[in-house]
DNA sequence: TATGAATGAGCTTTCATTCAT
DNA sequence: GATGAATGAAAGCTCATTCAT
């Protein structure tokens, strides 16, 4: 399929991108092939003829996040960083990643859909190769305090923490007028950072001095 | 509604609690009310003779999760608690409400759909009285060290985490054996709550003592 | 059913003018037994109980329709009256008839479902009557000039000519501004009985003179 | 849609022929999707796709409808005659018209479903126009005898006598024993015609000659 | 008489996909 | 490569009617 993005015209790329922006909005099986082609500016025939059928596009999508987060993840780890370093730099990506992408991520981060076989394998093949790099990560600055059956609840967790801002970002931002601009995502990354470093007790002692 | 549930017969429940466990395995707009109406041995008109139609579960559904969540909360806050004693009594009756009423939860802490309006206003309201529920907590044992405008990342934060766990429970049970029993959710509850105090630091101290 | 109508209480009898008014506006097949039970302000299983059935109602109105009708025509038959006041009198009637019955006159007169046997049975039958009397009435003061087959041509001539109005009324009057009083409808039968006296040409000269 | 017709494949044109067929026979509400498809050999998912759903097939049969009654009307109006051959003229072409298109014009004629709002909007414009040709008409060969306010009475009285045996054939040819041929309707349209020129009284004498 | 929950067949419309061109 | 007409299944919903109470 890589190969052929090459061949094919841009035409495969619009279909991405509007089905990114379309299922990050709704979930994946209230979007239609034709409001898919629709946006994409597309013939519908043509999702079938690329993708083999409308979970062909998640799985393209699906793939670009995992690629996405397990580089991320990978280039987050520093030899020389100190913990606190470690975690800050770690978030930091993220958050990043996050912002840069943000429709791919919402999808990748979201419930997927358990009833599309392909997707549901895919799920599993991924979620156990996650596990593996956060092992991987643990073992590189948390080794100390971080027992292995931890690992599979401190790394959801984190996970589940960074995105939570961006799946409720609508709502939030009805009720409180902010910006969400580079500083605000400075904020919230090292709030979350220093929260899972001190917890609330650490980072409020940090916070008032 | 409340008063017709009892004057209505059991369908009205079993149609609930048929499209709690469908919603909460899959996504809202891929469960059909033919699914539901077989799930629930109920005739498929039913639906819409209780409910007005597929989206008056979820709504119905979401009413109770709302109720039940903004309880739990309300009713973790004790006057006589330290600020340790409030987080974890907070943790652990919100552990206790995911493992008692598991569907709804799932639901409720899900993605919901955007485009059924009634659901989206639903989801509006909600977001803004949980907003002030999570004020009033902050005021009640955090007011020493949580900024106001922090509310809104630490309460997602926080209820993310804690759900997280339960949305990747198949997939991590396929890779860990581990009994999902009443000590795995102490020690779940136990360890989030360490996390939210004192973050990875002070919880590895505290753990390797 | 004429002597149940009397046991059963108002409910047959309000069943019957909601019905009424309903299939006036619009067609029998698009008013549901719930809007009828609405508007009559009876339980829905009323209507099988009384009527066995919708169709019931209509076969109840239309029986209605055509006692009203048969016996307007018969009581227009005056013996002593010359062509002309004959005319003007049956037209008078028949009018006089429309206006105080008009939702049962416009479901009489318009195009009755085909495909509800009884119904169509029903229509089949007090056609063949009306046709019967139409002779009659033909024979009593048009016996010098209406040849036998033309009966079946200036009969529904006559009566939809007369009845035109009523079911373009509401349009007519989003045109015209137009009060539809006594005079109104004096002039209405009156111009019809002289057109269908002496045509356009008689007209005019009477009106211009 | 006009160009439409042209690209799209004849299965349009089907679809109109046997709704026609179906709504001349029976009222809209009550003709399924499925009736049509079947009698018109198309998939049913393609009255949704040609047509927008079962109100735009009707909305198609008005609009062919109402220009045919249109340029029928225009096309009847000849300088040089005079007024006995402008109104046998008229009539004729009139009787043509339903002849060759019956089942379009009894749905025209007929009371259309005022509950589908498209349907209505293009009743009401409809209607309005109409009025305009019959005051254009009035003024060509009437100017002498009709005062402007009976347009609105003689217009519609004359097309629904025009139409009324058109819509009570089946239930006449039960009665009598006539073949409806051409000979037939030559008397038909000529008979009508001098009644609405002379009368029963002029009719008469002359007839009787 | 009267109720309203329950039934099952039916409705129109939309779905993702295919195929001849 | 690309089109759009065509397909058949399934979607959510409404229908008139029935039945136990």
């Amino acid at each position: 399929m890589e190969n052929n993005k090459k061949i094919w015209g841009d035409a495969f790329e619009r279909i991405v991108e509007a089905s990114a922006e379309l299922f990050a909005e709704n979930a994946f099986h209230s979007v239609g092939v034709r409001e898919i082609a629709n946006k994409a500016n597309v013939n519908i025939s043509m999702i079938s003829y690329y993708f083999g059928g409308k979970a062909g596009i998640l799985i393209e999508i699906l793939n670009r996040f995992f690629d996405m987060q397990f580089s991320t993840l990978k280039n987050s780890i520093v030899e020389t960083d100190s913990k606190e370093e470690s975690i800050k730099r770690l978030f930091r990506n993220i958050v990043d990643m996050i912002r840069t992408h943000t429709n791919i991520c919402l999808i990748g981060f979201s419930d997927l859909p358990n009833n599309v076989p392909e997707v549901y394998e895919l799920k599993v093949n991924k979620t156990h190769q996650m596990m593996e790099i956060g092992n991987q990560i643990s073992t590189r600055f948390c080794i100390d305090f971080c027992k292995d059956e931890l690992t599979h609840i401190l790394g959801p967790a984190m996970m589940s923490m960074l995105i939570s801002h961006f799946t409720h970002k609508n709502f939030i931002s009805q009720i409180y007028k902010i910006e969400f601009d580079n500083n605000y995502y400075d904020t919230y990354s090292n709030t979350l950072a220093e929260l899972f470093l001190y917890g609330i007790t650490g980072f409020s002692t940090e916070k008032n001095q």
